[in-house]
DNA sequence: ATGTGTGCAAATAATTTGCATTGAC
DNA sequence: GTCAATGCAAATTATTTGCACACAT
């Protein structure tokens, strides 16, 4: 890590309110360097070149601090279990990422084009699915209740 | 039940080579009397006040016979375990349905307009998450040489 | 010094699998 | 009759939690 990403991550930690550990640091890091989207035992794997002591479970709860700071995003909000679209007409998703509540939304109300089936390298598209991520109005009601409830 | 929706449950059974048993015809029907996005649990526990005796390994594998078939949908792919976002500049995903890997792709690219801030129900969005599923180059080729292999 | 962070092991949750039995075709 | 489907229990996989000790502030 360069001296100006070091910098850069003790300033993330404390708009976060984190401590600096050096494990912390590692996982920041191979997560920056790190291509694609890994799984917590990818990134568990990575970071044990550097610190083989490092526990599955201090991966885990940092990864929940980034995300949950804003520092990393997940790939796609994961509900800890596999979820059935029962709604067969075609619509997308409002996700409140504070409640995790899913609401379907008409397609005509986000008034997006139609996408060509041929993209680039030769993938064929058969759907679009796309998720609208921010806070619900009941979210945001109780945020302004409550300030500092938003997770 | 109605009649008609029983004679459509044979008739997609058939399109896909199922055998139209009494559980899975339950669990069809559960997934389309169902408001929402429900959980295998959640499903098991509907199909549970009709049969009894069904078992928890039934719902899930026809859930994920009726997802393979098309019969429906999940709310998202999903790999099993979480997956983080390293790539911090905005794009969006090309996700193949066959090989399930995720690839990013440059908003332009898709020629996504901008879509309000404030959505209708007072939903806040903070951001557009847009995957798009379909089959890559590198499938369709393994399809085109060895038909049936796609799931 | 104080409290947060870590590692470990155990607990829980989610899902899959093997296998004997049942039921659809 | 034949083979796919079911139910059950055990196995796996993914994730979380409690707690004693270490380290950052």
């Amino acid at each position: 890590m360069t001296q100006g990403e070091a910098t850069q991550f003790r300033t993330l930690c404390e708009q976060a309110g984190l401590a600096v550990t050096h494990q912390r640091q590692v996982i920041y890091e191979v997560l920056c360097s790190i291509e694609g989207h890994p799984s917590p035992e990818e990134v568990y794997a990575r970071v044990k070149r550097s610190i083989p002591s490092v526990s599955l479970a201090t991966v885990y709860k940092n990864l929940h601090l980034f995300i949950n700071s804003g520092i990393f995003e997940q790939v796609s909000l994961h509900h800890g279990s596999m979820r059935v679209e029962t709604n067969q007409t075609r619509h997308h998703h409002l996700l409140c990422t504070s409640c995790k509540t899913i609401h379907d939304i008409d397609p005509e109300v986000l008034g997006l084009p139609e996408v060509p089936r041929e993209l680039p390298g030769g993938f064929r598209m058969e759907r679009l699915a796309v998720d609208v991520l921010g806070i619900c109005a009941r979210c945001q009601a109780r945020e302004a209740a409550e300030p500092g409830t938003i997770q």
